[in-house]
DNA sequence: CTCTACTTTAGAATCATTATAAATTACACA
DNA sequence: TGTGTAATTTATAATGATTCTAAAGTAGAG
């Protein structure tokens, strides 16, 4: 119960009304030691799992969408299938295992630095990321 | 019409039976000097400019997974919004445009060469590929 | 405490993609 | 050059993910 006042502030912070829904999805999502990535799917499964209050379906979309919005979670788009959140929201870089479907973070210090060669006249760099893909040999 | 015996081998060695309707789309995918780049909407679109011979939905879906599934065009996600195809079936890195939301080719010379320092034991890497996202100066 | 704007909700709507099943076509082989 | 069969195309239905809608519920300022 002490870290509601936590994820109330988070809320807040971003302009969304701390209202139950939102804290239960802030507890699934932020009360955790490593980050978390995760579909919608997934989230609906954990939330149903791990909390007595209802959620319906789109009170997820809605609060994953603006707290996206809001910058506290980052999208990852792998592949058509399926579509990812990450808690970590700084611009990283992942592994993604084809075999288990899995998406590992990566930190930055686990890839040399990347340079663009290439000039980029009236553009700005916003993000510089890697996906490693691997598969498991089996 | 030169060109189509191209395509019917290229479709043939992928074993895919030449129809009009492939070597249509064939025509619109690979006539070109530079790599295109694509959303399943935006070839739709196309094939209805360029081509007399209706194509249904269908068709071009399947088409295109299959085309996909043996290797003659490569899948990119870069957001969920929408799902790009790329004729350049090599692995390698892309510029996007959050401005223009356009897609261009990064050649392996434009960025220096990537080293992945972290262990994978028992992991094969299948690809390692850098997506820079840019926006306009406005 | 009360009012209003924000939020939640169930269900409908939409959009992209895939499945279905009947009509058509490619092409191996006679 | 026909013919039969399996592959392909097609319109349409089905599915799955996400968004919209509008009514009911709630947060929080005053």
């Amino acid at each position: 119960m002490n870290n509601n006042n936590i994820f109330i502030e988070k809320l807040r912070s971003a302009g969304l009304r701390p209202t139950i829904q939102r804290i239960n999805i802030c507890k699934v999502l932020f009360d955790r030691k490593k980050t978390f990535h995760f579909t919608i799917n997934h989230l609906k499964t954990l939330l149903q799992e791990k909390t007595d209050q209802k959620i319906s379906q789109a009170t997820v979309y809605n609060t994953i969408n603006a707290l996206t919005k809001k910058g506290h979670l980052k999208e990852i788009s792998i592949n058509s299938e399926k579509n990812y959140f990450d808690t970590n929201i700084t611009s990283h870089h992942h592994f993604y295992n084809e075999s288990t479907k899995e998406l590992i973070d990566l930190q930055d210090s686990d890839i040399g630095k990347i340079n663009i060669k290439k000039p980029l006249p009236g553009k700005k760099i916003k993000s510089i990321e890697v996906l490693v893909k691997v598969a498991n040999n089996n």
